[in-house]
DNA sequence: TTTTGTGAAGCGCTTCACAGCT
DNA sequence: AGCTGTGAAGCGCTTCACAAAA
């Protein structure tokens, strides 16, 4: 693939793809373009995405239940270990190729099976207090489905997805299109 | 609200926030901080947020309804008036203050009430169909929950939201943190 | 000839430093 | 005294342009 497929592809400049290709010191040869294989290799390597990290859902909800039943995580390099709730009845009844668990059983888990990664899918009111019990139980970081603010000390790394800030990034696209007629 | 204050929460820097600030144009007097509605309402000027929009729901499995049981978008200028779904009987039997409607009235509903953005939340297998019939009912903008790229036409904005892609970034977070040992 | 890799220039965001306002 | 607003400098990403490689 050459450095100008990838620009129609991604959107991204030619010159940025070479250039920030060329820093990943994997060496493509001039001429030809890029391996697709070789490069996603690379890029994996250079942002430390080469091994596989242990993840759970804590919150079967609506949306926990919705991420328990996506089967792409494995292909990424993540394994998708444990589920918990705080319902002891939701985790009986729910079936899953997932093992879940009740939330009192959290820091066992996570500790026993070297979980690094929450998915943290439980409702604002009870969010913080999930992320410390994660915290005790030494997680490295959580993807925060919640809408709240989590406060985490530092060396845990928080990644929030908040619907609403997809809207407003859109509505601000659409606004800006709006404004040149 | 000064600017160290507004620093420290939300990491960037305070020279970052002031400058960024000033070009909002909003008359803040020097000496005492920022007023926070003022500012809000400045931002939301700049940034095109200052009217509603109104969305809708595409997909009703448990990501969809979990999004439709979501209260947080009035408040943020979004006003989610409708859900569609490919089950008639899905329509039906789901309880929601939000309107559902079978798939074959989604171009009509959508014209009608004019929605400008939907949350597409069907499986990737179907996503580009559902986008077409999107488009061809002339909506504005999609925030794309299906692991896939949609293919759409210039002038169609799209926000994609991509679980994995969240994964990564914290890996890689994680992995330059150890790194650092 | 096509395409990569890279010095050099361009450009914009960030930071510094401080005048000016309250 | 404290904080904002802003020229000026710093810094890094982007783009240009072209030599080197296949």
């Amino acid at each position: 693939m050459t450095s100008a497929e990838l620009e129609s592809v991604t959107g991204c400049s030619s010159h940025t793809i070479r250039r920030d290709i060329s820093y990943l010191g994997g060496d493509f040869s001039s001429g030809a373009g890029y391996g697709v294989a070789a490069l996603r290799k690379a890029i994996e390597t250079a942002l430390g995405l080469d091994r596989r990290r242990k993840c759970c859902i804590v919150g079967l909800g609506r949306l926990g239940s919705a991420l328990l039943n996506f089967s792409g995580f494995a292909e990424e390099g993540f394994d998708l270990v444990a589920g918990f709730d705080a319902s002891v009845n939701r985790v009986e009844i729910l079936s899953s190729t997932v093992p879940l668990y009740p939330n009192y059983k959290l820091s066992e888990v996570i500790g026993r099976l070297g979980i690094e990664i929450a998915l943290l899918c439980v409702p604002a009111a009870v969010a913080q207090t999930a992320t410390e019990k994660l915290i005790n139980a030494r997680i490295k970081g959580i993807v925060n489905f919640a809408p709240t603010a989590l406060v985490v000390p530092a060396g845990i790394s928080v990644q929030d997805v908040y619907v609403v800030d997809e809207l407003r990034a859109l509505a601000a696209k659409l606004s800006s299109a709006e404004s040149l007629q």
